[in-house]
DNA sequence: ACAAAGTGGATATAATATATCCACTATAGG
DNA sequence: CCTATAGTGGATATATTATATCCACTTTGT
């Protein structure tokens, strides 16, 4: 019941490049120094935002990461969803899952509301937001 | 990111014993039996309810376990916490820890309030509301 | 006295999260 | 075109946590 450190890792990641100029790239490396994250684990961390549409990379010298949008357009739920994937808190929340007794069992919706009630907090808040509680 | 399934295991527990006359004693082997549960791994976590004040138990010949309180004066929330103790969606949210850049950090904030909705969410569903939709 | 049923501790197994290693590809700059 | 840099990707190791099992013990009704 909790996000990983990996998801916080995301978090801190996009919090560094949402604090600098737009457009400006960061290398990986830079952000474990500063953030005092493994690096080899960072780059998982970064493929994976990528991957999500949250990060542009660019290979070689002169390389790094930047933001693919602005601040404004990306919000915590997108973040910690392109790290732990669909959120299900429970298995039988899992896109594709068939409960076998489905049909009885009360619990689900109540941990889908619960669930729904959680991800719309997350989506009120975007990087901007949180870039300026951080000055 | 998911409820254990020792915690679904402590909600199906519940559900059945709510589904009973009240005060009747329901032997751990037999619900385990119904539901499927490992009898040894359900002990474990019927006495996590016990010690939440969440069921009674008795022991020796005819023992069993009961509901400590009226369907309607048990929520999800308590269910939940009884197994998983208190919910912190991150480190920096559990009792007693202190963040090293709490003052600059705009995140621990925003798990909070996530945190609180889905809680919130939970504590609306008492048990007694579960059983009637089961029906 | 005995069998049933919860208590409690120790341990094993499985699953997942976290971290590390290393070979590879793309790219800017000399 | 060579080289150093920086992301890509796969394989593997380690640590942590969740799940399950084993067993000796205590309580209690008959």
């Amino acid at each position: 019941m909790q996000i990983t450190r990996q998801t916080e890792y995301a978090i801190r990641t996009m919090l560094e490049l949402a604090s600098r100029p737009r457009g400006e790239v960061l290398q990986v490396k830079i952000i474990s120094e500063r953030q005092g994250i493994p690096v080899e684990f960072l780059k998982k961390t970064v493929q994976l935002l990528s991957l999500a549409g949250l990060v542009k990379t660019r290979r070689g010298v002169q390389g790094g990461i930047m933001l693919a949008k602005a601040p404004e357009d990306v919000n915590m739920a997108d973040i910690v969803k392109a790290i732990e994937g669909p959120i299900a808190f429970n298995i039988c929340l899992e896109p594709g899952y068939i409960c076998p007794n489905r049909d009885i069992c009360p619990v689900s919706p109540v941990l889908a509301r619960a669930q729904a009630a959680f991800l719309q907090e997350l989506k009120r808040e975007s990087l901007a937001d949180l870039v300026k509680k951080h000055d």
